[in-house]
Parts: C-alpha cells; sequence; structure tokens
DNA sequence: ACCGATTGTCTCTTACAAGAGACCCATGTA
DNA sequence: TACATGGGTCTCTTGTAAGAGACAATCGGT
C-alpha cells in the first residue's frame, strides 16, 4: 500500500522488462473489454492490455475454458461469457439494496419521462450500476458501467459525504477535477460542496458534463450517515423550477424508501 | 491437453503438496462462491477450494481490491462485487440471444402460468441461464445458474442434436448417467433420445429428475442446424394431455421467434 | 509469385508468486 | 487465569508461470 501502484485500468506502461502477475493480467483483460464493449481478438487484447501475445494467449485459453470468456461467433474474437453473467446475477439476487433499486429506478424513469440512474461507487469510481432512459424524443441516456470521476457529478458530492479531507483527496486525482469542456475544479470548493450537499440531503447540478443537462441526485442509506448509493435523475437544463423542485421530492422520496430496509 | 486435469470444480484434491496457479484458484474461488451462494469468511473459503489460508488471504485481497469480489456487510465474509455485475451486464448487452430469451421466457410463464426457463450449454453442462417462476400456489421453481447433468434433462438432449458419439461421451460422466433416485440411465438409450428429439424438434421428458414433474423443451437455433439454447417449461407431471400438447405448440413458437434472428 | 502483417503454437529462462508456518490479537468458555 | 479457536499479517524458500522470441501457417495486397 506504499506505493500507490494501484491505477484501476493503466494506459500503457512503456516499462518492457517488467513481469505482471497473471492475475493482474487478468483483471486488466476484463477491464480492456468492459471498456471497449465489443468483442476482441487475442492479438489486440495484447496490445490494449501492453501485455506480451504469449502470455495473453495462455491466459486468454484459461479464461475461456473456465466460461469467463467466450469465443465470439466470428472465429478468434472473445468477449464476456456466460460465467461472468451468472456471477453477476449472483451478486444481484445476494443485493437487496442493488435489486430493489433497479425497480425503483425503473419505475421512476417511466412515471416521470426522464432518465433515471443508480449509482454507486465502485472502487474509487463513480459509476452507473442501472439506468433507464426516458421517455423523450431526444434521450438524455448514460452507459450502464460507465466510470466517471466524482467531482463531475451531483451523485459524485453525495457519495462521498462523510469522509474526510484525506479520504477525498486519495479518490480524487488531478485530471478528476478537470471537466469535460476544459474547466478545471477547486478541490476546496468540491470539498465544500460534499459538506453542503450532506446538509441539505440532496444535490443538484446544471452543466457539468455537459452544457444541455442538469442533475439530481439523492443519497440512498445502508445505515445512518453512510451513503451506499445514489439515484439520480438527469433532465434538461432548461427544466423550469416548478418541474424540477417536484421531480426532486419524488426523488427524495424513492430513495429515502431504499435505504429504509438496509 | 494430453493430461485430463481440467475439471471445472474439483471437489477436494488431497495432495498437500501441489503448488496451483493462482488464476485456477481464482476461479475455484468465484465457482465456490457460485455453489454456496452466500458471503464467505475468508478462513471457509479456503477450505472449500482446499487452498492455503495465506495464499487465500492475498488473493482474495486482489479481488476485493479490483472490485470482483466484495466485503459482506458482516465485516469479515466475501461475496461477488459490481464489477462481476457490470461485467455480466455486459454480456447480456452483447448477446442477443439472451436479451431477448430473458423476455420471452418472462412472457411465456407470465402467459401459461407455468415456470419457464432458458438454458445453454456451459463449459459442457447443463445450466439454466434464466428462469421465471409460474403462478402456481405450488411452484416448481429452480434456480438461475444452476448446473445439471444433461442426461437428466428434456433440454440436454436437445442441446447435444448434431454431435457426435465422440463428443457426447466426453460431456456425459458415469455419474451423470445416475438418476437423482438412483436409476441408471443407459449412454445408447440417451444418445438415442438425442437423434430421436433432433427429429421430433422437441423433447418431453416426465418424472425424470423428480417424480413429480414433466419437461417440455424446444431448441433454440443459432443457426441451422445448431442448437445454441432451449426454452423450456416444467410443468406438474399429471398435466393433461391436451395442455400439455398446446403449451408444446406455445413453447414451440416462442422458441422458433428467437431462433430466426441470429 | 512475392511480401508484410497477423494468428496460433512452442521452447527455454529466470524473476517472482504460491505456499508453509510462525506470530499476534481478538473472542469465547471452562 | 488459562486455554482453545479463528481472523489477519508477515517472512522466507523454491517450484513454476510470465515472458522473450523463434517458427509455421494464413491472409491480403501489388
Amino acid at each position: 500500500m506504499q506505493d500507490g501502484s494501484a491505477l484501476t485500468v493503466s494506459a500503457a506502461e512503456k516499462t518492457p522488462g517488467t513481469r505482471e502477475k497473471g492475475l493482474t493480467r487478468v483483471l486488466e483483460i476484463l477491464d480492456f473489454l468492459h471498456m471497449t464493449q465489443r468483442a476482441t481478438g487475442i492479438g489486440d487484447l495484447a496490445k490494449g492490455v501492453n501485455a506480451p501475445r504469449s502470455t495473453t494467449y495462455t491466459l486468454v485459453r484459461s479464461l475461456v475454458d473456465a466460461g469467463l470468456l467466450e469465443m465470439a461467433g466470428d472465429g478468434n474474437r472473445v468477449y464476456f461469457g456466460k460465467k461472468l453473467y451468472l456471477y453477476g446475477m449472483d451478486y444481484v439476487r445476494g443485493n437487496d439494496l442493488l435489486r430493489r433499486g433497479r425497480q425503483e429506478v425503473d419505475h421512476l424513469s417511466r412515471e416521470t419521462g426522464e432518465t433515471s440512474e443508480l449509482c454507486m461507487l465502485q472502487s474509487g469510481r463513480y459509476t452507473i450500476v442501472h439506468s433507464s432512459p426516458g421517455t423523450r424524443p431526444f434521450r438524455i441516456s448514460s452507459a450502464t458501467g460507465l466510470q466517471i470521476p466524482l467531482p463531475w457529478t451531483a451523485s459524485g458530492r453525495l457519495l462521498l459525504a462523510g469522509l474526510g479531507r484525506l479520504e477525498i483527496e486519495a479518490m480524487v486525482s488531478e485530471d478528476d477535477l478537470v471537466l469535460p469542456d476544459g474547466r478545471k475544479l477547486h478541490l476546496d470548493d468540491f470539498i465544500t460542496d460534499i459538506a453542503k450537499s450532506e446538509i441539505t440531503g440532496y444535490c443538484v447540478t446544471s452543466g457539468l458534463v455537459d452544457a444541455y443537462t442538469k442533475c439530481l441526485a439523492a443519497p440512498v442509506f445502508s445505515a445512518p450517515g453512510r451513503v451506499e448509493a445514489t439515484m439520480c435523475l438527469v433532465v434538461p437544463i432548461d427544466t423550469s423550477e416548478e418541474r424540477t423542485g417536484s421531480l426532486l421530492g419524488l426523488l427524495l422520496d424513492r430513495a429515502a424508501r431504499l435505504s429504509t430496509a438496509a
């Protein structure tokens, strides 16, 4: 833990003389497939995770044999396998919050017509765990499993509630503070936002990740003070004050309903 | 490949002096958690997969850091993590058949009131990939992700269609031919059943895995002749001929609908 | 026919992870 | 107070898997 060598997805280490652990390589492979979201040839995979070809071949073979990966129809491409799906369903089954959260999110988006999402911390990053697109002609959609820097989002401000300054610093890199449009946030402002959101019990951001959306987020508690997830609504930035208010009320109600039984 | 050392879930190797590959251990850990279906202490985990405690600790730590596993609320137990759920959803997204199959199955069970399942081959074993319980007072339910010997099921007979005798033999162990009630199937009879089912285009078994259920299965093709999955209905064994017939018709229709677009 | 790029397999070396086991710290219970 | 049990960490050794790289086969382009 002394040396911060735990970058979740290391892009490309240019040191050729390093010998990585097999398990590490496997985790990188899985992450890579998750990022690209498509079946990938083994050669490309090796390039993508910057691993030797020979190693990649053996690892992929193991994973395919185990059913974590599957050969895609084409012939020599691989993608996630049934086993991972089964494990994923196990996770859902064992996780009340997620199971009920998915229902609430689906329900909320049908009810309001807006895009609704369930978000959680995933190894220090903000992750959209489930999302249900709204019914607007131009949907504001976001991919499930997408990981976004915490400071970019309303949910991020809620999820970090109760953490100390040091912990927050550890979770937020310099890059995370730079918004997509190039603006740079101040860490102190972010921390202030977090404290403020904790008191108000919700968080609304406008035009943060992009210029045309507003994001309403409400905390879901697993224990008093412990924010386990957030529910959030993504609406057009020009949504009226009144509608925003009523949506927020609804959202808070649903999030609270999720919180009760932990 | 020469030495058949690829038992998917080896129960308990009593040779203490073997040094397993880390990845293998990890796969065993995941399988073990899938079998037990509960958060498990690391010590128990080590016992369960018959691995040294120290090794198990380091591996589990890696997996938790990576998000494949999570510490369960209690404190020192672990279970599947969010990352696996995300990967699983990726699999679903990349897999038309599964996505549409789940819908069809849900729909079919609501329509008929009977338990309905989507089944596939999973590394040589029959696997219930999705199931939707019926609405009967006494449900005939089966767990998703459950793996059952191929000869015990109607679906198993369909899934092996088109395979040669040798391939079938390779997939079916001696134990698989022994039914839960102790009866022993003959491999030749099983192979005959497979051929017969391929011609009729469906398979019905009565009182095979247990004494009170009848199982209707229909093949889902990914390519002409290639059975990718089966849809199946589990009904009480005393279901009338008429009702069985109409259910079978419905089932075949739905399975065919799944087959068309591959 | 020639050439470059890519896929899949195989061999050999050595850096390093799996494993054995000691150790400490809580609990529980006699 | 003593003792047993299980959780968690740490050190050291050595068997072995990650990696480099050569090789054959295939494909596509000119």
